[in-house]
DNA sequence: TGATCGAATGTTTACGTAAACATAGAGAAG
DNA sequence: CTTCTCTATGTTTACGTAAACATTCGATCA
């Protein structure tokens, strides 16, 4: 910097000032710096400029990782989000589901250059009011609403309200439900909202089935529900349960949507051609991830905490795996 | 950190020493130093840390996004190999395959607070050789050998054959090729080497057909195969789009593997789960993003980057959907 | 016993930037 | 014409840390 300000001729001050865009440097001065920068191929020194200002342009951002389809769109959305604002992303996934390992990567985050932290809590923790340390604007995603950070999700009652009420639309007795893990926000929302439709439907409430989000739980469900009669409508708590449904029922000689309507949740890319094409709900990660870093700027820049939470409207889509029951016989 | 060291009776300097694990400190000193640390809530500035030293112990990463099955892992395996490492990683996604797009993905991280960068170049760029500016660690994954930073990658090659060779040994007359877009170095890769294993073997080499890395594209693929007599042996280039080729043969009324085998390649989550479970190959992320890490603490405490490249043997895994062709009629 | 060494700790300084304050000069207002 | 104001720019300082150098004091050795 000095350098540029000695070939520039003008003070360090002044490079600074051009550097940071103030308004108040003349034009013929500002481009003589800026030249004196080209041709000296300088760069900022971001831990000095964060030493004096305090911020770094940069969001942490700690996960359970990028194996779920559903983290890994909200970790790409959210990059693409702060990306635009300005803001890189710093990422951390910690392995287990515990408060302690939720405290390790925070601090390691704070310790490294961040102006606020995203959580993802995809899962519920073993402590069930997490507690971190104040001073660090703090959003989360896809978890609890009891905490009182802000926090955004897709609206998974509505989503899940959707596709239960499509299926009681389409003249089915009751919807039974492959459900996402007992940890998980996500699936609970789902669930809870699932059962709260048919009673409010006056339907039968049948039995959950739980699964772990895999195909291969979807299919073992499936199996089991393959083997009780009356069940014409399956809602599963995501896509790929939802295949792993499909084909146990194919196995076992039921048609979709003829016989058994299924259903899923998330729009997988994949989804629309399955044979047939799946129903299911879509949620819209980029909006959530907008929110999300609005949020935050505005703690950064802003001030305190808004103890809110922003849902998102997912969308239902309707396609070919879900029609009216078979006639009773 | 003056705080600190006022409450403990030491020198801001021994505060220093304590918080860096330097040995020449009086234990108990030390003790009452960490002490005043915890009941003063200290948390060193890595601002003034690497302002100092110079490192952030901070990876740069850039790739282009999230949304495929491969980059996903890579990325999820490279966060948590540097964690292990004690760096964390600024990740960046750039939504085109441009030259400039990379460099000001580039410039940004410099900019913040990274000791190199890593750069996962699943898609070709507009220009064939990329010049990165010289001064920050630099190693690529999934990229062209031509370039002058170490690079690291699944042995696309060797999985190539071993899934072609599988199917030449089950006595297949030759395979046929469903190929990832042109774009892409891993599915270039993988087709020249289907392509030399088919010559090697003296087998005629049928027309590759392109697909996107999609089920969807893999589907059309398969439909065009499908329409073909004599194709007993499919190589898909990844296992969405073996999904897609399985669905167009089964509609086309061929049985799998009885009438076609098909493999693909990734080994997804999903893979095993499907009807008939899949024959494909496993890629080793974990240990590329091992290797990949490794590399970049190489250079960022070493020195000068060795131009090596390194291969990950890949590993094939033999399921149901492939078996010996049909008898000749 | 005195010289020498080494471990523990303290003091000073530099890192590169932007904020705060200072200055000069031009124009406006009286 | 003087004074005030505003703009462009320069000068000084602080940010929090670790490196470099300095000091103290007890132990070791001839």
């Amino acid at each position: 910097m000095a350098d540029v300000a000695a070939l520039a001729g003008v003070s360090s001050q002044t490079v600074s000032r051009v550097v940071n865009n103030r308004s108040n440097v003349e034009e013929e001065t500002r481009q003589r710096v800026l030249s004196a920068m080209r041709m000296l191929g300088y760069r900022p020194n971001t831990a000095a400029r964060a030493l004096v200002t305090g911020q770094f342009r940069a969001l942490g951002l700690i996960s359970f990782g990028l194996s779920s389809f559903g983290n890994a769109r909200t970790v790409d959305a959210v990059t693409r989000a702060a990306q635009r604002a300005g803001y890189t992303v710093n990422m951390i996934a910690i392995e287990s589901q515990t408060e302690l390992a939720v405290h390790k990567a925070f601090d390691q985050l704070t310790m490294q250059a961040v102006d606020g932290i995203v959580l993802i809590e995809a899962q519920i923790l073993d402590t069930p009011a997490l507690r971190l340390p104040p001073g660090v604007p703090v959003v989360m995603a896809d978890g609890d609403v009891s905490h009182r950070h802000p926090m955004v999700d897709t609206d998974q009652t509505l989503g899940a309200r959707l596709v239960t009420r499509h299926l009681l639309d389409l003249g089915h007795e009751t919807v039974w439900h492959v459900a996402g893990p007992e940890d998980s926000y996500a699936a609970k929302r789902r669930t809870e909202s699932w059962h709260a439709t048919l009673k409010e439907a006056g339907a039968a409430v049948p039995g959950v089935v739980f699964g772990d989000w895999s195909a291969a739980s979807g299919y073992e469900a499936g199996r089991v529900l393959a083997r009780r009669s009356g069940v014409t409508a399956v809602f599963a708590a995501n896509d790929q349960m939802a295949l792993g449904v499909m084909r146990a029922m194919v196995e076992a000689g039921r048609r979709i949507p003829d016989d058994v309507s299924i259903a899923g949740f998330d729009d997988l890319d994949e989804s629309a051609y399955l044979s047939p094409p799946l129903t299911t709900v879509r949620q819209n990660f980029d909006v959530v991830a907008e929110r999300i870093v609005s949020l935050m700027i505005d703690q950064i820049e802003g001030g305190p905490a808004p103890s809110t939470t922003a849902y998102v409207t997912p969308e239902l889509i309707v396609r070919q795996s879900t029609a009216a029951p078979p006639p009773r016989p």
